[in-house]
DNA sequence: ATGACAGCGAGGCGCTGA
């Protein structure tokens, strides 16, 4: 089964492009972040057409996560456990498989704004909660992906410009000893489980010809818990839709598993 | 230090994003 995530800044604007890509790419699971749209203003029934079951979350103007499925879902999660938020961030589902019973946490993590800021420290907390969610998750389901837009790039290779940009948001040790102990409760990173081309991005600056001139950061991801590394079969980000008309900013990321 | 894009909800620009 093939499993992608997508930040399709505003489902409004890019449903078209949804759809198209769908066509393109029959995944099995795609997860939207920023969705831009209250519950009420979801497309369920095109995408129903389309063949799939949703889990949504929506919220008016900012943020909104959702969880398209060709199998149904169930026992939906909406936000993290415990925490209080006024953000739609994050869904959590289980979908049955022929292998099995998969759970799939889709968030949108927090953008920070930049270090030293109040949002930069919600961004933090956010963090630290999530990971207490996603161990108890994992506790739970053995077989679990947690994806999404995380706002983190993991490393110096997955920035443009890494020296110039180091310890700004997106780039600093405190995020990215956040995403490493998210890997520490027993995930892997998809995507580096495959050899991939250098300078590999998933999101490009609207502005000054990012995405022509490759200017861009790897902040999408698919973290696989240990249960399923042995299932992966690859793992790409699809440039393909950042190319046509009126984009979003980010590309899908997707993740092969033989399930 | 600022603005460059884009989307949204206003409301004829400001906020947010990354």
């Amino acid at each position: 089964m093939r499993i992608a995530t997508w930040n399709v800044n505003s489902l409004t604007a890019r449903l078209q492009h949804v759809l198209d890509w769908l066509i393109a790419n029959p995944v099995d699971v795609l997860c939207l972040q920023e969705l831009k749209m209250s519950d009420d203003k979801f497309p369920l029934e095109v995408l129903q057409s389309a063949g799939y079951h949703a889990a949504v979350f929506g919220q008016k103007t900012y943020n909104g996560v959702a969880i398209l499925s060709l199998a149904p879902v169930r026992d939906v999660l909406r936000n993290i456990t415990g925490f209080e938020d006024a953000h739609s961030r994050v869904i959590a589902a289980t979908l049955d498989t022929p292998a099995g019973e998969l759970r799939v946490i889709n968030g949108y993590f927090v953008n920070g704004q930049e270090p030293g800021s109040e949002k930069f420290a919600y961004k933090m907390r956010w963090l630290d909660s999530l990971r207490q969610m996603v161990r108890d998750e994992l506790a739970a389901h053995e077989r679990l992906v947690l994806l999404g837009d995380f706002n983190i790039t993991p490393e110096d290779r997955d920035s443009y410009d890494p020296e110039g940009l180091r310890e700004t948001i997106h780039h600093t040790t405190e995020e990215r000893q956040h995403f490493q102990a998210l890997i520490d409760l027993g995930l892997v990173d998809g995507f580096r489980l495959f050899e991939q081309p250098e300078k590999s991005f998933s999101w490009w600056d609207y502005r000054m010809l990012g995405y022509q001139k490759n200017r861009g950061l790897r902040i999408d991801h698919i973290l696989l818990s240990q249960a399923l590394v042995p299932a992966a079969r690859g793992c790409i980000i699809d440039r393909v839709p950042r190319k046509w008309e009126k984009p979003s900013d980010h590309a899908p990321v997707v993740v092969d598993l033989a399930l």
